[in-house]
DNA sequence: AAATAATAGTTGACTAGGAAACAGTTAACT
DNA sequence: AGTTAACTGTTTCCTAGTCAACTATTATTT
């Protein structure tokens, strides 16, 4: 009586996949700011927000969700949550009512470079054991497969 | 009158870490790899514990957690979904209660192998536009980078 | 002027995951 | 044997995002 196995063929390796260690890597350097900014009480995504925001007077949320790549639901909330921590303000606009002025709090604008400065670290730390010929490397090598498919904006669409 | 701006000193620029552009580049190609996925109605995630679990018998989900790197809880949840797209199936053991072995469903099994192909199609796609000594490369420095901070199983911690 | 289109933001249903509290089962002490 | 510890899997609450339907406002047609 031959036990007819279930047949499975020979599968290439995930592990041989680029793709593979770079979210391997990715998901890490992600998740290092993370603990990082814990304490802070703000999240990697708001952070993002955060950043865009300093040093410019206001804008509304569609522009915000632009330039991180969010979509504007996403936006809608996170603003929301940004309000809750009071580190941003929001402000119908009177000219065009459609829009709102999202600005950042003086708490908010005092906290960005305590943050910049984490992720600063975070950046240093990971990328520590590279040299900085082999950092440079490996930035061009991300920006060149970026230009060669044209992504711009993050990957919303 | 002065009009006392809010003070914004100037931070370092996002783009000037590598980790953005790891963090662009990868959700770039998770992004695609989805998109390649849609239509066989399977997610990313599901897909790394079908891949995981072919031509393998059978395993309990702890270890399915750990293999991808999931929490327990995620684990669980995922199996969830699995089961209700019947492409695994649950059986609690009976010699150590504690434990369930999941299993490929024969139509999971079958479903692997042309995944397996987007899988290998998406990675080959994305990477295209670099030499074969760039992509070796890369792959070496994101490997230096785990070795270097000891990261095994995917960032839970 | 009225109807239509375009735009801005919100909301709800959904996928996805982490953290932590939880319940059940088995193992290890004492 | 009985208590405690260790372990497996589940559940709840949270962040986080998408998509699509929705409301409100302004622009454009006709």
């Amino acid at each position: 009586m031959t036990s007819t196995k279930p047949s499975t063929q020979a599968l290439s390796d995930l592990k041989q996949h680029a793709g593979f260690w770079l979210r391997f890597v990715s998901n890490h350097v992600s998740h290092a700011f993370a603990r990082k900014l814990l304490s802070s009480g703000v999240t990697v995504a708001e952070w993002v927000v955060l950043r865009e925001m300093y040093g410019r007077d206001e804008m509304p949320p569609s522009v915000l969700a632009d330039r991180t790549g969010m979509t504007r639901g996403a936006a809608s909330k996170l603003v929301d949550r940004l309000l809750g921590k009071q580190l941003v303000t929001r402000q119908d606009r009177t000219d065009d009512r459609r829009f709102q002025d999202i600005a950042l709090t003086p708490t908010g604008r005092r906290l960005v470079p305590s943050l910049a400065a984490l992720a600063d670290r975070n950046d240093e730390e990971f990328f520590a054991p590279l040299s900085e010929k082999e950092r440079e490397t490996l930035v061009a090598t991300l920006k060149k497969i970026v230009r060669a498919h044209r992504l711009h904006k993050l990957p919303t669409e």
